[in-house]
DNA sequence: AATTCTGTTGATCAATTGATCTTTTAATCC
DNA sequence: GGATTAAAAGATCAATTGATCAACAGAATT
């Protein structure tokens, strides 16, 4: 029931054996499904249950973790690096291209990276929790995403009123706002999220009157 | 310090003595302080401290709450309660009124209703809880408010391209995030949030080419 | 094959937590 | 003013929880 009776226990790529694993693989490991852990049931999830979906002793967690925020610490950075890549800034501020295609570009990308369940929740019970991660996050998104989609917005802005900082967040809260529905409420997902990207993208360029070749 | 000697102990409005209160009255005040304490801590809270805010053991909570479970339903319910006037639909639909102004008079009323910390981070608790209460409100929401606004949207509508449901949920999310920047991340509001919806409420009725007059 | 090393287990601790129950005491009634 | 009622306090239970530590066992080394 449990496993065929591999001789060798520390292979078989996803089974469930494999005891003793390289500490760097184990605490990997470990952090992976924290990861969905925390995300499914909160941070408050007990480190037994944790434990139990490694298939593990609940000791064994702080081998490799002094406490238990600790592991938490771990699974917001696991969570948080690279989930902004770089780039970014200068891809959104290159004017060769038209603003639209930019800024679909550019959420099409995000929105399959924080599209995502473990993301979703994980940035949510931290941002309840308070946590620093969140708040500096949150503060970076707005120096080097939405301050360059204002400053282009703003250059080819043709009618009288100009567009603002909260224009920007409005237009990025009500893409977010497509997963929060999904994966924070679990409610049906639209069939094509990029479809409704391109028509917040398409209603915000508009109020602000710029050309689709611009 | 605590209190002046007030011989009777069950008095002064506000004060910190008054002990033995009416049942009903007693149990209507562990709610009000439970609805701060657990949008404050989340719906892991402990009993103890939360008895400890109310000045009150432990063990009088269960006097009126037979388990915690039951303290967060009523809390829940406390919440929820009321939030959506029964008048919106019709409201919403009358076509004496331009769109733009009903829309307006909606958000402005409801978000005054949302745009506050206990309710904002008590939805989003519950949310990621999966509580029922949370599910049939957003259903209520749509069925009631925006499904609605989607038929007077699309009865006004001009251009070639149809408004659709997932049109005003972009619409709602724009406006809706405003609350969680502020609440659930704790980031800095706009000064005038009215502003602020007024002008996502102008960018959507634009996109259909709706007329401020209609 | 014996030895060493260390990843992992199992037992256990102390603090916390929701919940129960007896006792106390403030308010009401006669 | 003393008796009665029930609201609240206080003590306590059993289960849970994060964390510790000695003992075990799988793998590498010699």
């Amino acid at each position: 029931m449990d496993q065929p009776a591999d001789s060798n226990a520390s292979d078989s790529e996803d089974g469930a054996i494999r005891r003793r694993l390289p500490p760097a693989e184990r605490r990997q490991q470990i952090v992976d499904v924290a990861v969905r852990f925390f995300a499914e049931v909160g941070l408050d999830g007990k480190t037994r249950e944790l434990a139990k979906r490694l298939g593990v002793t609940q000791s064994l967690l702080f081998n490799y973790f002094a406490t238990k925020d600790d592991l938490i610490e771990a699974v917001y950075e696991k969570v948080y690096i690279g989930r902004l890549s770089p780039d970014w800034p200068e891809r959104l501020s290159d004017r060769d291209v038209p603003l639209r295609d930019r800024l679909i570009a550019f959420y099409s990308e995000y929105s399959a990276l924080i599209f995502e369940r473990e993301w979703m929740r994980i940035f949510m019970f931290s941002g309840l929790a308070g946590a620093s991660l969140n708040h500096r996050y949150l503060k970076h998104l707005g120096d080097v995403i939405l301050r360059p989609i204002l400053a282009e917005t703003d250059a080819l802005a043709r009618g009288d009123t100009r567009p603002t900082m909260e224009d920007v967040w409005n237009l990025h809260g009500g893409i977010v706002y497509i997963g929060i529905r999904q994966h924070i409420y679990r409610m049906p997902a639209p069939e094509h999220p990029e479809d409704e990207i391109a028509r917040a993208i398409a209603k915000y360029l508009q109020f602000f009157e710029i050309e689709l070749e611009n």
